[in-house]
DNA sequence: CGCATGGCCCTTA
DNA sequence: TTAAGGGCCATGC
């Protein structure tokens, strides 16, 4: 089970710096800092591999990290470059993850959900259906919700179909937060999934988004008709957004 | 149209 | 090894 690392064991680690090669203790241990995220101050550990958890606040921060590395943690003297920026932004792009630990299925989910820019949200289905893994919707679900760099994967911008927002790793309510501060506006998600419409297409352009697609921002009203499903827009001679591919499909 | 309900698939205990 | 349950989805009143 788990292997909690002791502090005797630490303390030893540490005593070897003195005698061994530099950056030995760090292919071992993680160090963390505490730096200022979206929604309030987050605690951050990385490896010599890259960013490897985001906990939110303070609390129980270095349980729950030992609790699932299982490997030392010290105090780092700065956050790795680049760091507080891609918290700010939720775009992690210069930034290195380390996700190690993961299975693959995992994995896919999390690279797939890094992807969706700023100010956007996706359907867990989309995500399912992007990684080939069409009817494995609520396992995608469970992987986001393990996510361990919530923020860097930017798991907040994934919702669920019927236009509501769904579950987080930080509660619902963060999720909430965080899309509007993005610029991503709920209400009107729900007002169209009110009213069945789950696409926007255009007839000028002749290419149908996702309702948050940034090309779907600029259609304007008397272009602009909604669609309940993707076959539809299909049929009335709409051809699926390249940006936001609404055809997921590999 | 809102709600309940099976179904599905991956992970963990 | 197996079973239970989770950030869901598509149906059917």
């Amino acid at each position: 089970m788990t292997h909690n690392a002791s502090d005797p064991l630490l303390a030893g680690l540490a005593g070897l710096t003195v005698d061994a090669p530099a950056g030995l203790l760090d292919r071992v241990a993680a160090r963390w800092v505490r730096v200022p995220g979206p929604i309030g101050e987050v605690s951050v550990a990385f490896t010599d591999q890259g960013v490897a958890y985001v906990h939110e606040g303070d609390d129980g921060f270095a349980g729950a990290f030992r609790e699932r590395f299982a490997r030392p943690l010290l105090p780092a003297a700065r956050p790795p470059a680049g760091l507080v920026p891609a918290l700010r932004t939720g775009r992690a792009a210069t930034l290195t993850l380390d996700l190690r630990g993961l299975t693959p299925f995992q994995r896919d989910v999390l690279l797939a959900a890094r992807d969706i820019p700023r100010g956007e949200v996706r359907p867990y289905a989309w995500i399912a259906a992007r990684i080939g893994r069409p009817t494995a919707v609520r396992a995608v679900g469970s992987a986001l919700a393990g996510n361990p760099v919530p923020l860097l994967i930017p798991c907040h911008r994934v919702i669920r179909s019927d236009g509501a927002p769904g579950q987080y790793v930080f509660g619902a309510e963060a999720k909430e937060r965080l899309l509007t501060a993005e610029g991503v506006d709920l209400d009107r998600l729900r007002g169209l999934a009110h009213d069945r419409v789950f696409y926007l297409a255009s007839d000028t352009t002749g290419v149908v988004c996702f309702p948050t697609c940034h090309n779907a921002r600029r259609i304007t009203p008397a272009h602009r008709h909604g669609f309940r499903t993707l076959p539809q827009a299909r049929a009335a001679g709409y051809r699926p957004c390249r940006s936001c591919r609404p055809a997921a499909a590999a």
